[in-house]
DNA sequence: TAACAGCGTTGACCTAAGTCATTGCGGATT
DNA sequence: AATCCGCAATGACTTAGGTCAACGCTGTTA
């Protein structure tokens, strides 16, 4: 019986919002998403080809690498950093789609257009790739384009989650969601007691990323620090005695 | 050069939220999908095989066919009737996550388990296929496999959208967005003026889709009524005189 | 070392949307 | 034809979160 579809090579945790997995630098063989990418699934020789194919480029924070509605030309593969996805209205309002680090494969557009914007929280360094190339790539390694799909399912269940999130919690749900979610970011699925948090992102960003204001996440926070479910430290990190309370605050599971 | 990745054979409308298009019924070359499917891709004889895999099911109005969590032994593809998809909080809370309607492929997930519900909104009909059997079959047909993905494309654009109606539309946008949808879906890219929507789901269903409540979503229907923006007609349909007016809002472009 | 800018926090107040309650309307049931 | 029931609409009132404004911290520029 062949793997299954969706089940196959994934983490339980669904990642967000961008296809994510594609390695690509000088040499992927040595590549450091080597181990996450879609070319887990390639063979060293097809590496090689792959690697011919990749253009690595550096971003500085803030830049927006990604115009919103402009022609898709690119496929990224994230090798380091953070990058905020969006989408604005014409007035400004903006909501940021996800969070995207090391592994994550971006730029799958429906029409020849990006439907969103990206921009660099941090340093981001990027594999590029041209579209042609790429669809010759899955062309020649159908391996990768099951992977890819597979990478798709799970953007949507985060997108699910997200959409959850946005239409139906409260702010503190909210907030307590985003926390847990960068819990696991950081620890996997197992997360010890008393975890550490430290983010890239600004309050404005968590701000649109969770459909509120800057400063009802900042309320909220202090809330949370006020009922003793997170401790604020130096150099902007934030500690979770119990990862536990949070998740049940997180899935509505409080009176 | 091979077809691009993500455009290929693909409406610029994206569909909404679920994996669309694979075919299935007992005789798969007659079946009622077969122009949209995943297996538009596929010859008659493929197809031939594709149908000894199908089991044609039915379902009646209300009725939940996919439990959320529940173990995702099964794919779908919609033959007809409407399902509305939706995630819930342990307290009832619900967001639909979608719509979707004739063509849709239902069933993609991440763990073994569905991360979302199902159910019929009227009289459902539909195609399942095993799991097993659909990797076998998408394992045979890479072609498929393109297809899917290029579909679940689509999904995300729709989901990028929904959260950015979510997290930050008015609900007089966000109603307006609903019914420039619909007539998207019914018309679509080329909307006629005075068009006309008919839709099966209820005042709550929209609500829940929406993030909002039943009372918001009626008395924002009737001051978009009170703006000449939709007239109620006899049995349940809706005109819209100036669709361009009625995206306008929908997108955040009003004063 | 002063001034400034960016970011975060907090308080006072406001409002869009939620809650609760009432009414009405077609369609099914008897 | 009476009643029942699910759905929709509307009014009165409440509230979670937004808005506006002040302030404080930290790091950077002059």
């Amino acid at each position: 019986m062949p793997p299954s579809l969706t089940a196959e090579n994934m983490p339980v945790r669904p990642r967000r919002l961008v296809i994510a997995g594609m390695e690509g630098c000088t040499n992927c063989s040595v590549c450091e998403v080597r181990a996450n990418g879609i070319c887990s699934a390639l063979r060293d020789d097809e590496l090689e080809r792959l690697a011919r194919a990749a253009v690595r480029i550096t971003v500085p924070p803030g830049h927006i690498f990604i115009e919103e509605g402009s022609r898709a030309t690119d496929f990224f593969n994230i090798t380091g950093g953070t990058v905020k996805l969006f989408k604005s209205l014409p007035d400004g309002r903006r909501q940021i789609t996800g969070f995207v680090s090391i592994g994550h494969f971006l730029g799958l557009a429906v029409s020849d257009r990006y439907a969103f914007g990206a921009e660099a929280i941090d340093q981001v360094k990027l594999c590029r790739f041209s579209r042609p190339k790429l669809d010759s790539l899955t062309e020649e390694f159908p391996r990768m384009e099951r992977r890819l799909l597979s990478e798709a399912a799970n953007e949507l269940v985060a997108a699910q989650d997200q959409m959850l999130l946005l239409g139906r919690k409260t702010a503190r749900e909210r907030v307590s969601s985003f926390l847990y979610g960068q819990l696991e970011n950081h620890h996997g699925d197992v997360i010890p007691a008393d975890a550490r948090i430290s983010f890239p992102m600004t309050r404005a960003d968590i701000a649109d990323f969770l459909g509120l204001t800057v400063e009802t996440v900042s309320r909220t926070l202090s809330g949370l620090r006020r009922d003793g479910l997170v401790t604020m430290n130096a150099g902007h990190t934030i500690s979770v005695p119990s990862p536990a309370r949070l998740r049940a605050i997180a899935q509505g599971e409080e009176g």
